[in-house]
DNA sequence: CTCACGGTTGAGCGATCGCTCAAATTGGCC
DNA sequence: GGCCAATTTGAGCGATCGCTCAACCGTGAG
């Protein structure tokens, strides 16, 4: 039964990651971490970076999991905003600096971790899919705005704003405030009245012919 | 006269950087591809770190003044994603595979090059706040919406587009497309009567209330 | 011509890297 | 107990890293 070790290693290497920054990862600092030998590494897994593949999806399905409850009981995209806000907090507060950026970064020229990065935005993905669907169901935007192209927007530009944050905190707050604010543009027009709806549902389908 | 020697190296730095990627970037690799000796890196700037944090500021006045023309001709929202899109893929074409990206998720834990990237950034959302506060003016969202906040969220969000495509290109061109749907969204307030206008900016000043 | 000095070179130091491998350990099976 | 295979260890190899430094250039002043 290796099962047990290789979760050591998995997890090992994502504190290490998230602990360190992807430039203090290495076979040594893995294996220490995860209070084993570094020749398990290459025993469980052939190199460092398909350990750091592994690790990544499996940190991706961890905070998908974690968060997923949450996403589910939203009901408006300025709480999606909102919860995005908070997530962020969240995970800058447990240490996470950043992880699927460093990752994202060091897969630019690793075949295997780019792939593991693609996954794991694609869990997350799959997950703001689904609820921007639901919320957009109940806008004007329904069934013009594409909730798959929306939902990878979403989280590759979450990935960009969770870097920005690591080199300038305040930025990134001016960011969430003036998104946030644009959010509120939704909610008006859930407000308006069928007849409002269906005036700008037109006056979208002619400008996107432009 | 040292001034020559210097921009060898940042070019140098900048090139190994965007050819090979961060993971390859090291003081005799810049030496090599500046063609100069490495022992200049150490004399120059002190440190790879350094001379990496001044090609980053570099490299951000160069590209931010090689669009700047063009940034100063657009005419509508619509346009700025579409030049958003066609600099991502000039970019794309000669290599320069999310530049800025790397160097922020190297600078998560290297001031040196954090304050750099940061600054980096800094030139593209002056660029864009500039822009964005033109263009807004068109619109209902002039006086509510925040462009000082929403270049940073712009700037920040293409960061990480740029990463997300090198490992999902496909991805990346729904992501596109579906921020250009939306933006026809201007294009429809844009075209509003004043009258409307004044509602949705009434709505808008409701809705962030809650 | 000599000399001083800013600029430049590349060999080399100590540290670290990914990875291999012989040896030690463990645990199930007879 | 003995036995074997799976698992685990850590010393060690070759390569690379950032950086130092003694030695060299070129040039302009005296």
């Amino acid at each position: 039964m290796s099962a047990a070790t290789k979760e050591k290693l998995l997890e090992g290497a994502l504190r290490t990651l998230v602990e360190q920054g992807i430039a203090k990862v290495s076979a040594r600092s893995i294996a220490a971490t995860a209070g084993v030998g570094q020749g398990l590494i290459f025993y469980h897994f052939g190199s460092v970076d398909e350990l750091l593949a592994a690790a990544c999806r499996y940190g991706a399905e961890q905070r998908v999991a974690r968060y997923r409850d949450r996403l589910a009981g939203l009901g408006s995209l300025t709480e999606l905003l909102e919860f995005a806000r908070a997530m962020h907090a969240e995970e800058r507060e447990a240490g996470h600096v950043a992880v699927l950026g460093q990752l994202l970064a060091a897969g630019q020229n690793s075949p295997a971790l780019a792939a593991a990065t693609a996954d794991g935005l694609g869990l997350w993905i799959e997950e703001l899919e689904a609820v921007l669907t639901r919320l957009l169901a109940a806008t004007p935007l329904d069934g013009f705005a594409d909730p798959a192209g929306l939902a990878r927007a979403t989280a590759a530009s979450f990935v960009g704003i969770e870097l920005y944050e690591a080199v300038d905190p305040q930025g990134a707050g001016r960011a969430f405030d003036a998104l946030e604010q644009l959010a509120g543009l939704a909610a008006v027009l859930e407000g308006l009245g069928p007849l409002s709806q269906r005036a700008v549902r037109h006056g979208l389908r002619r400008g996107t012919r432009t």
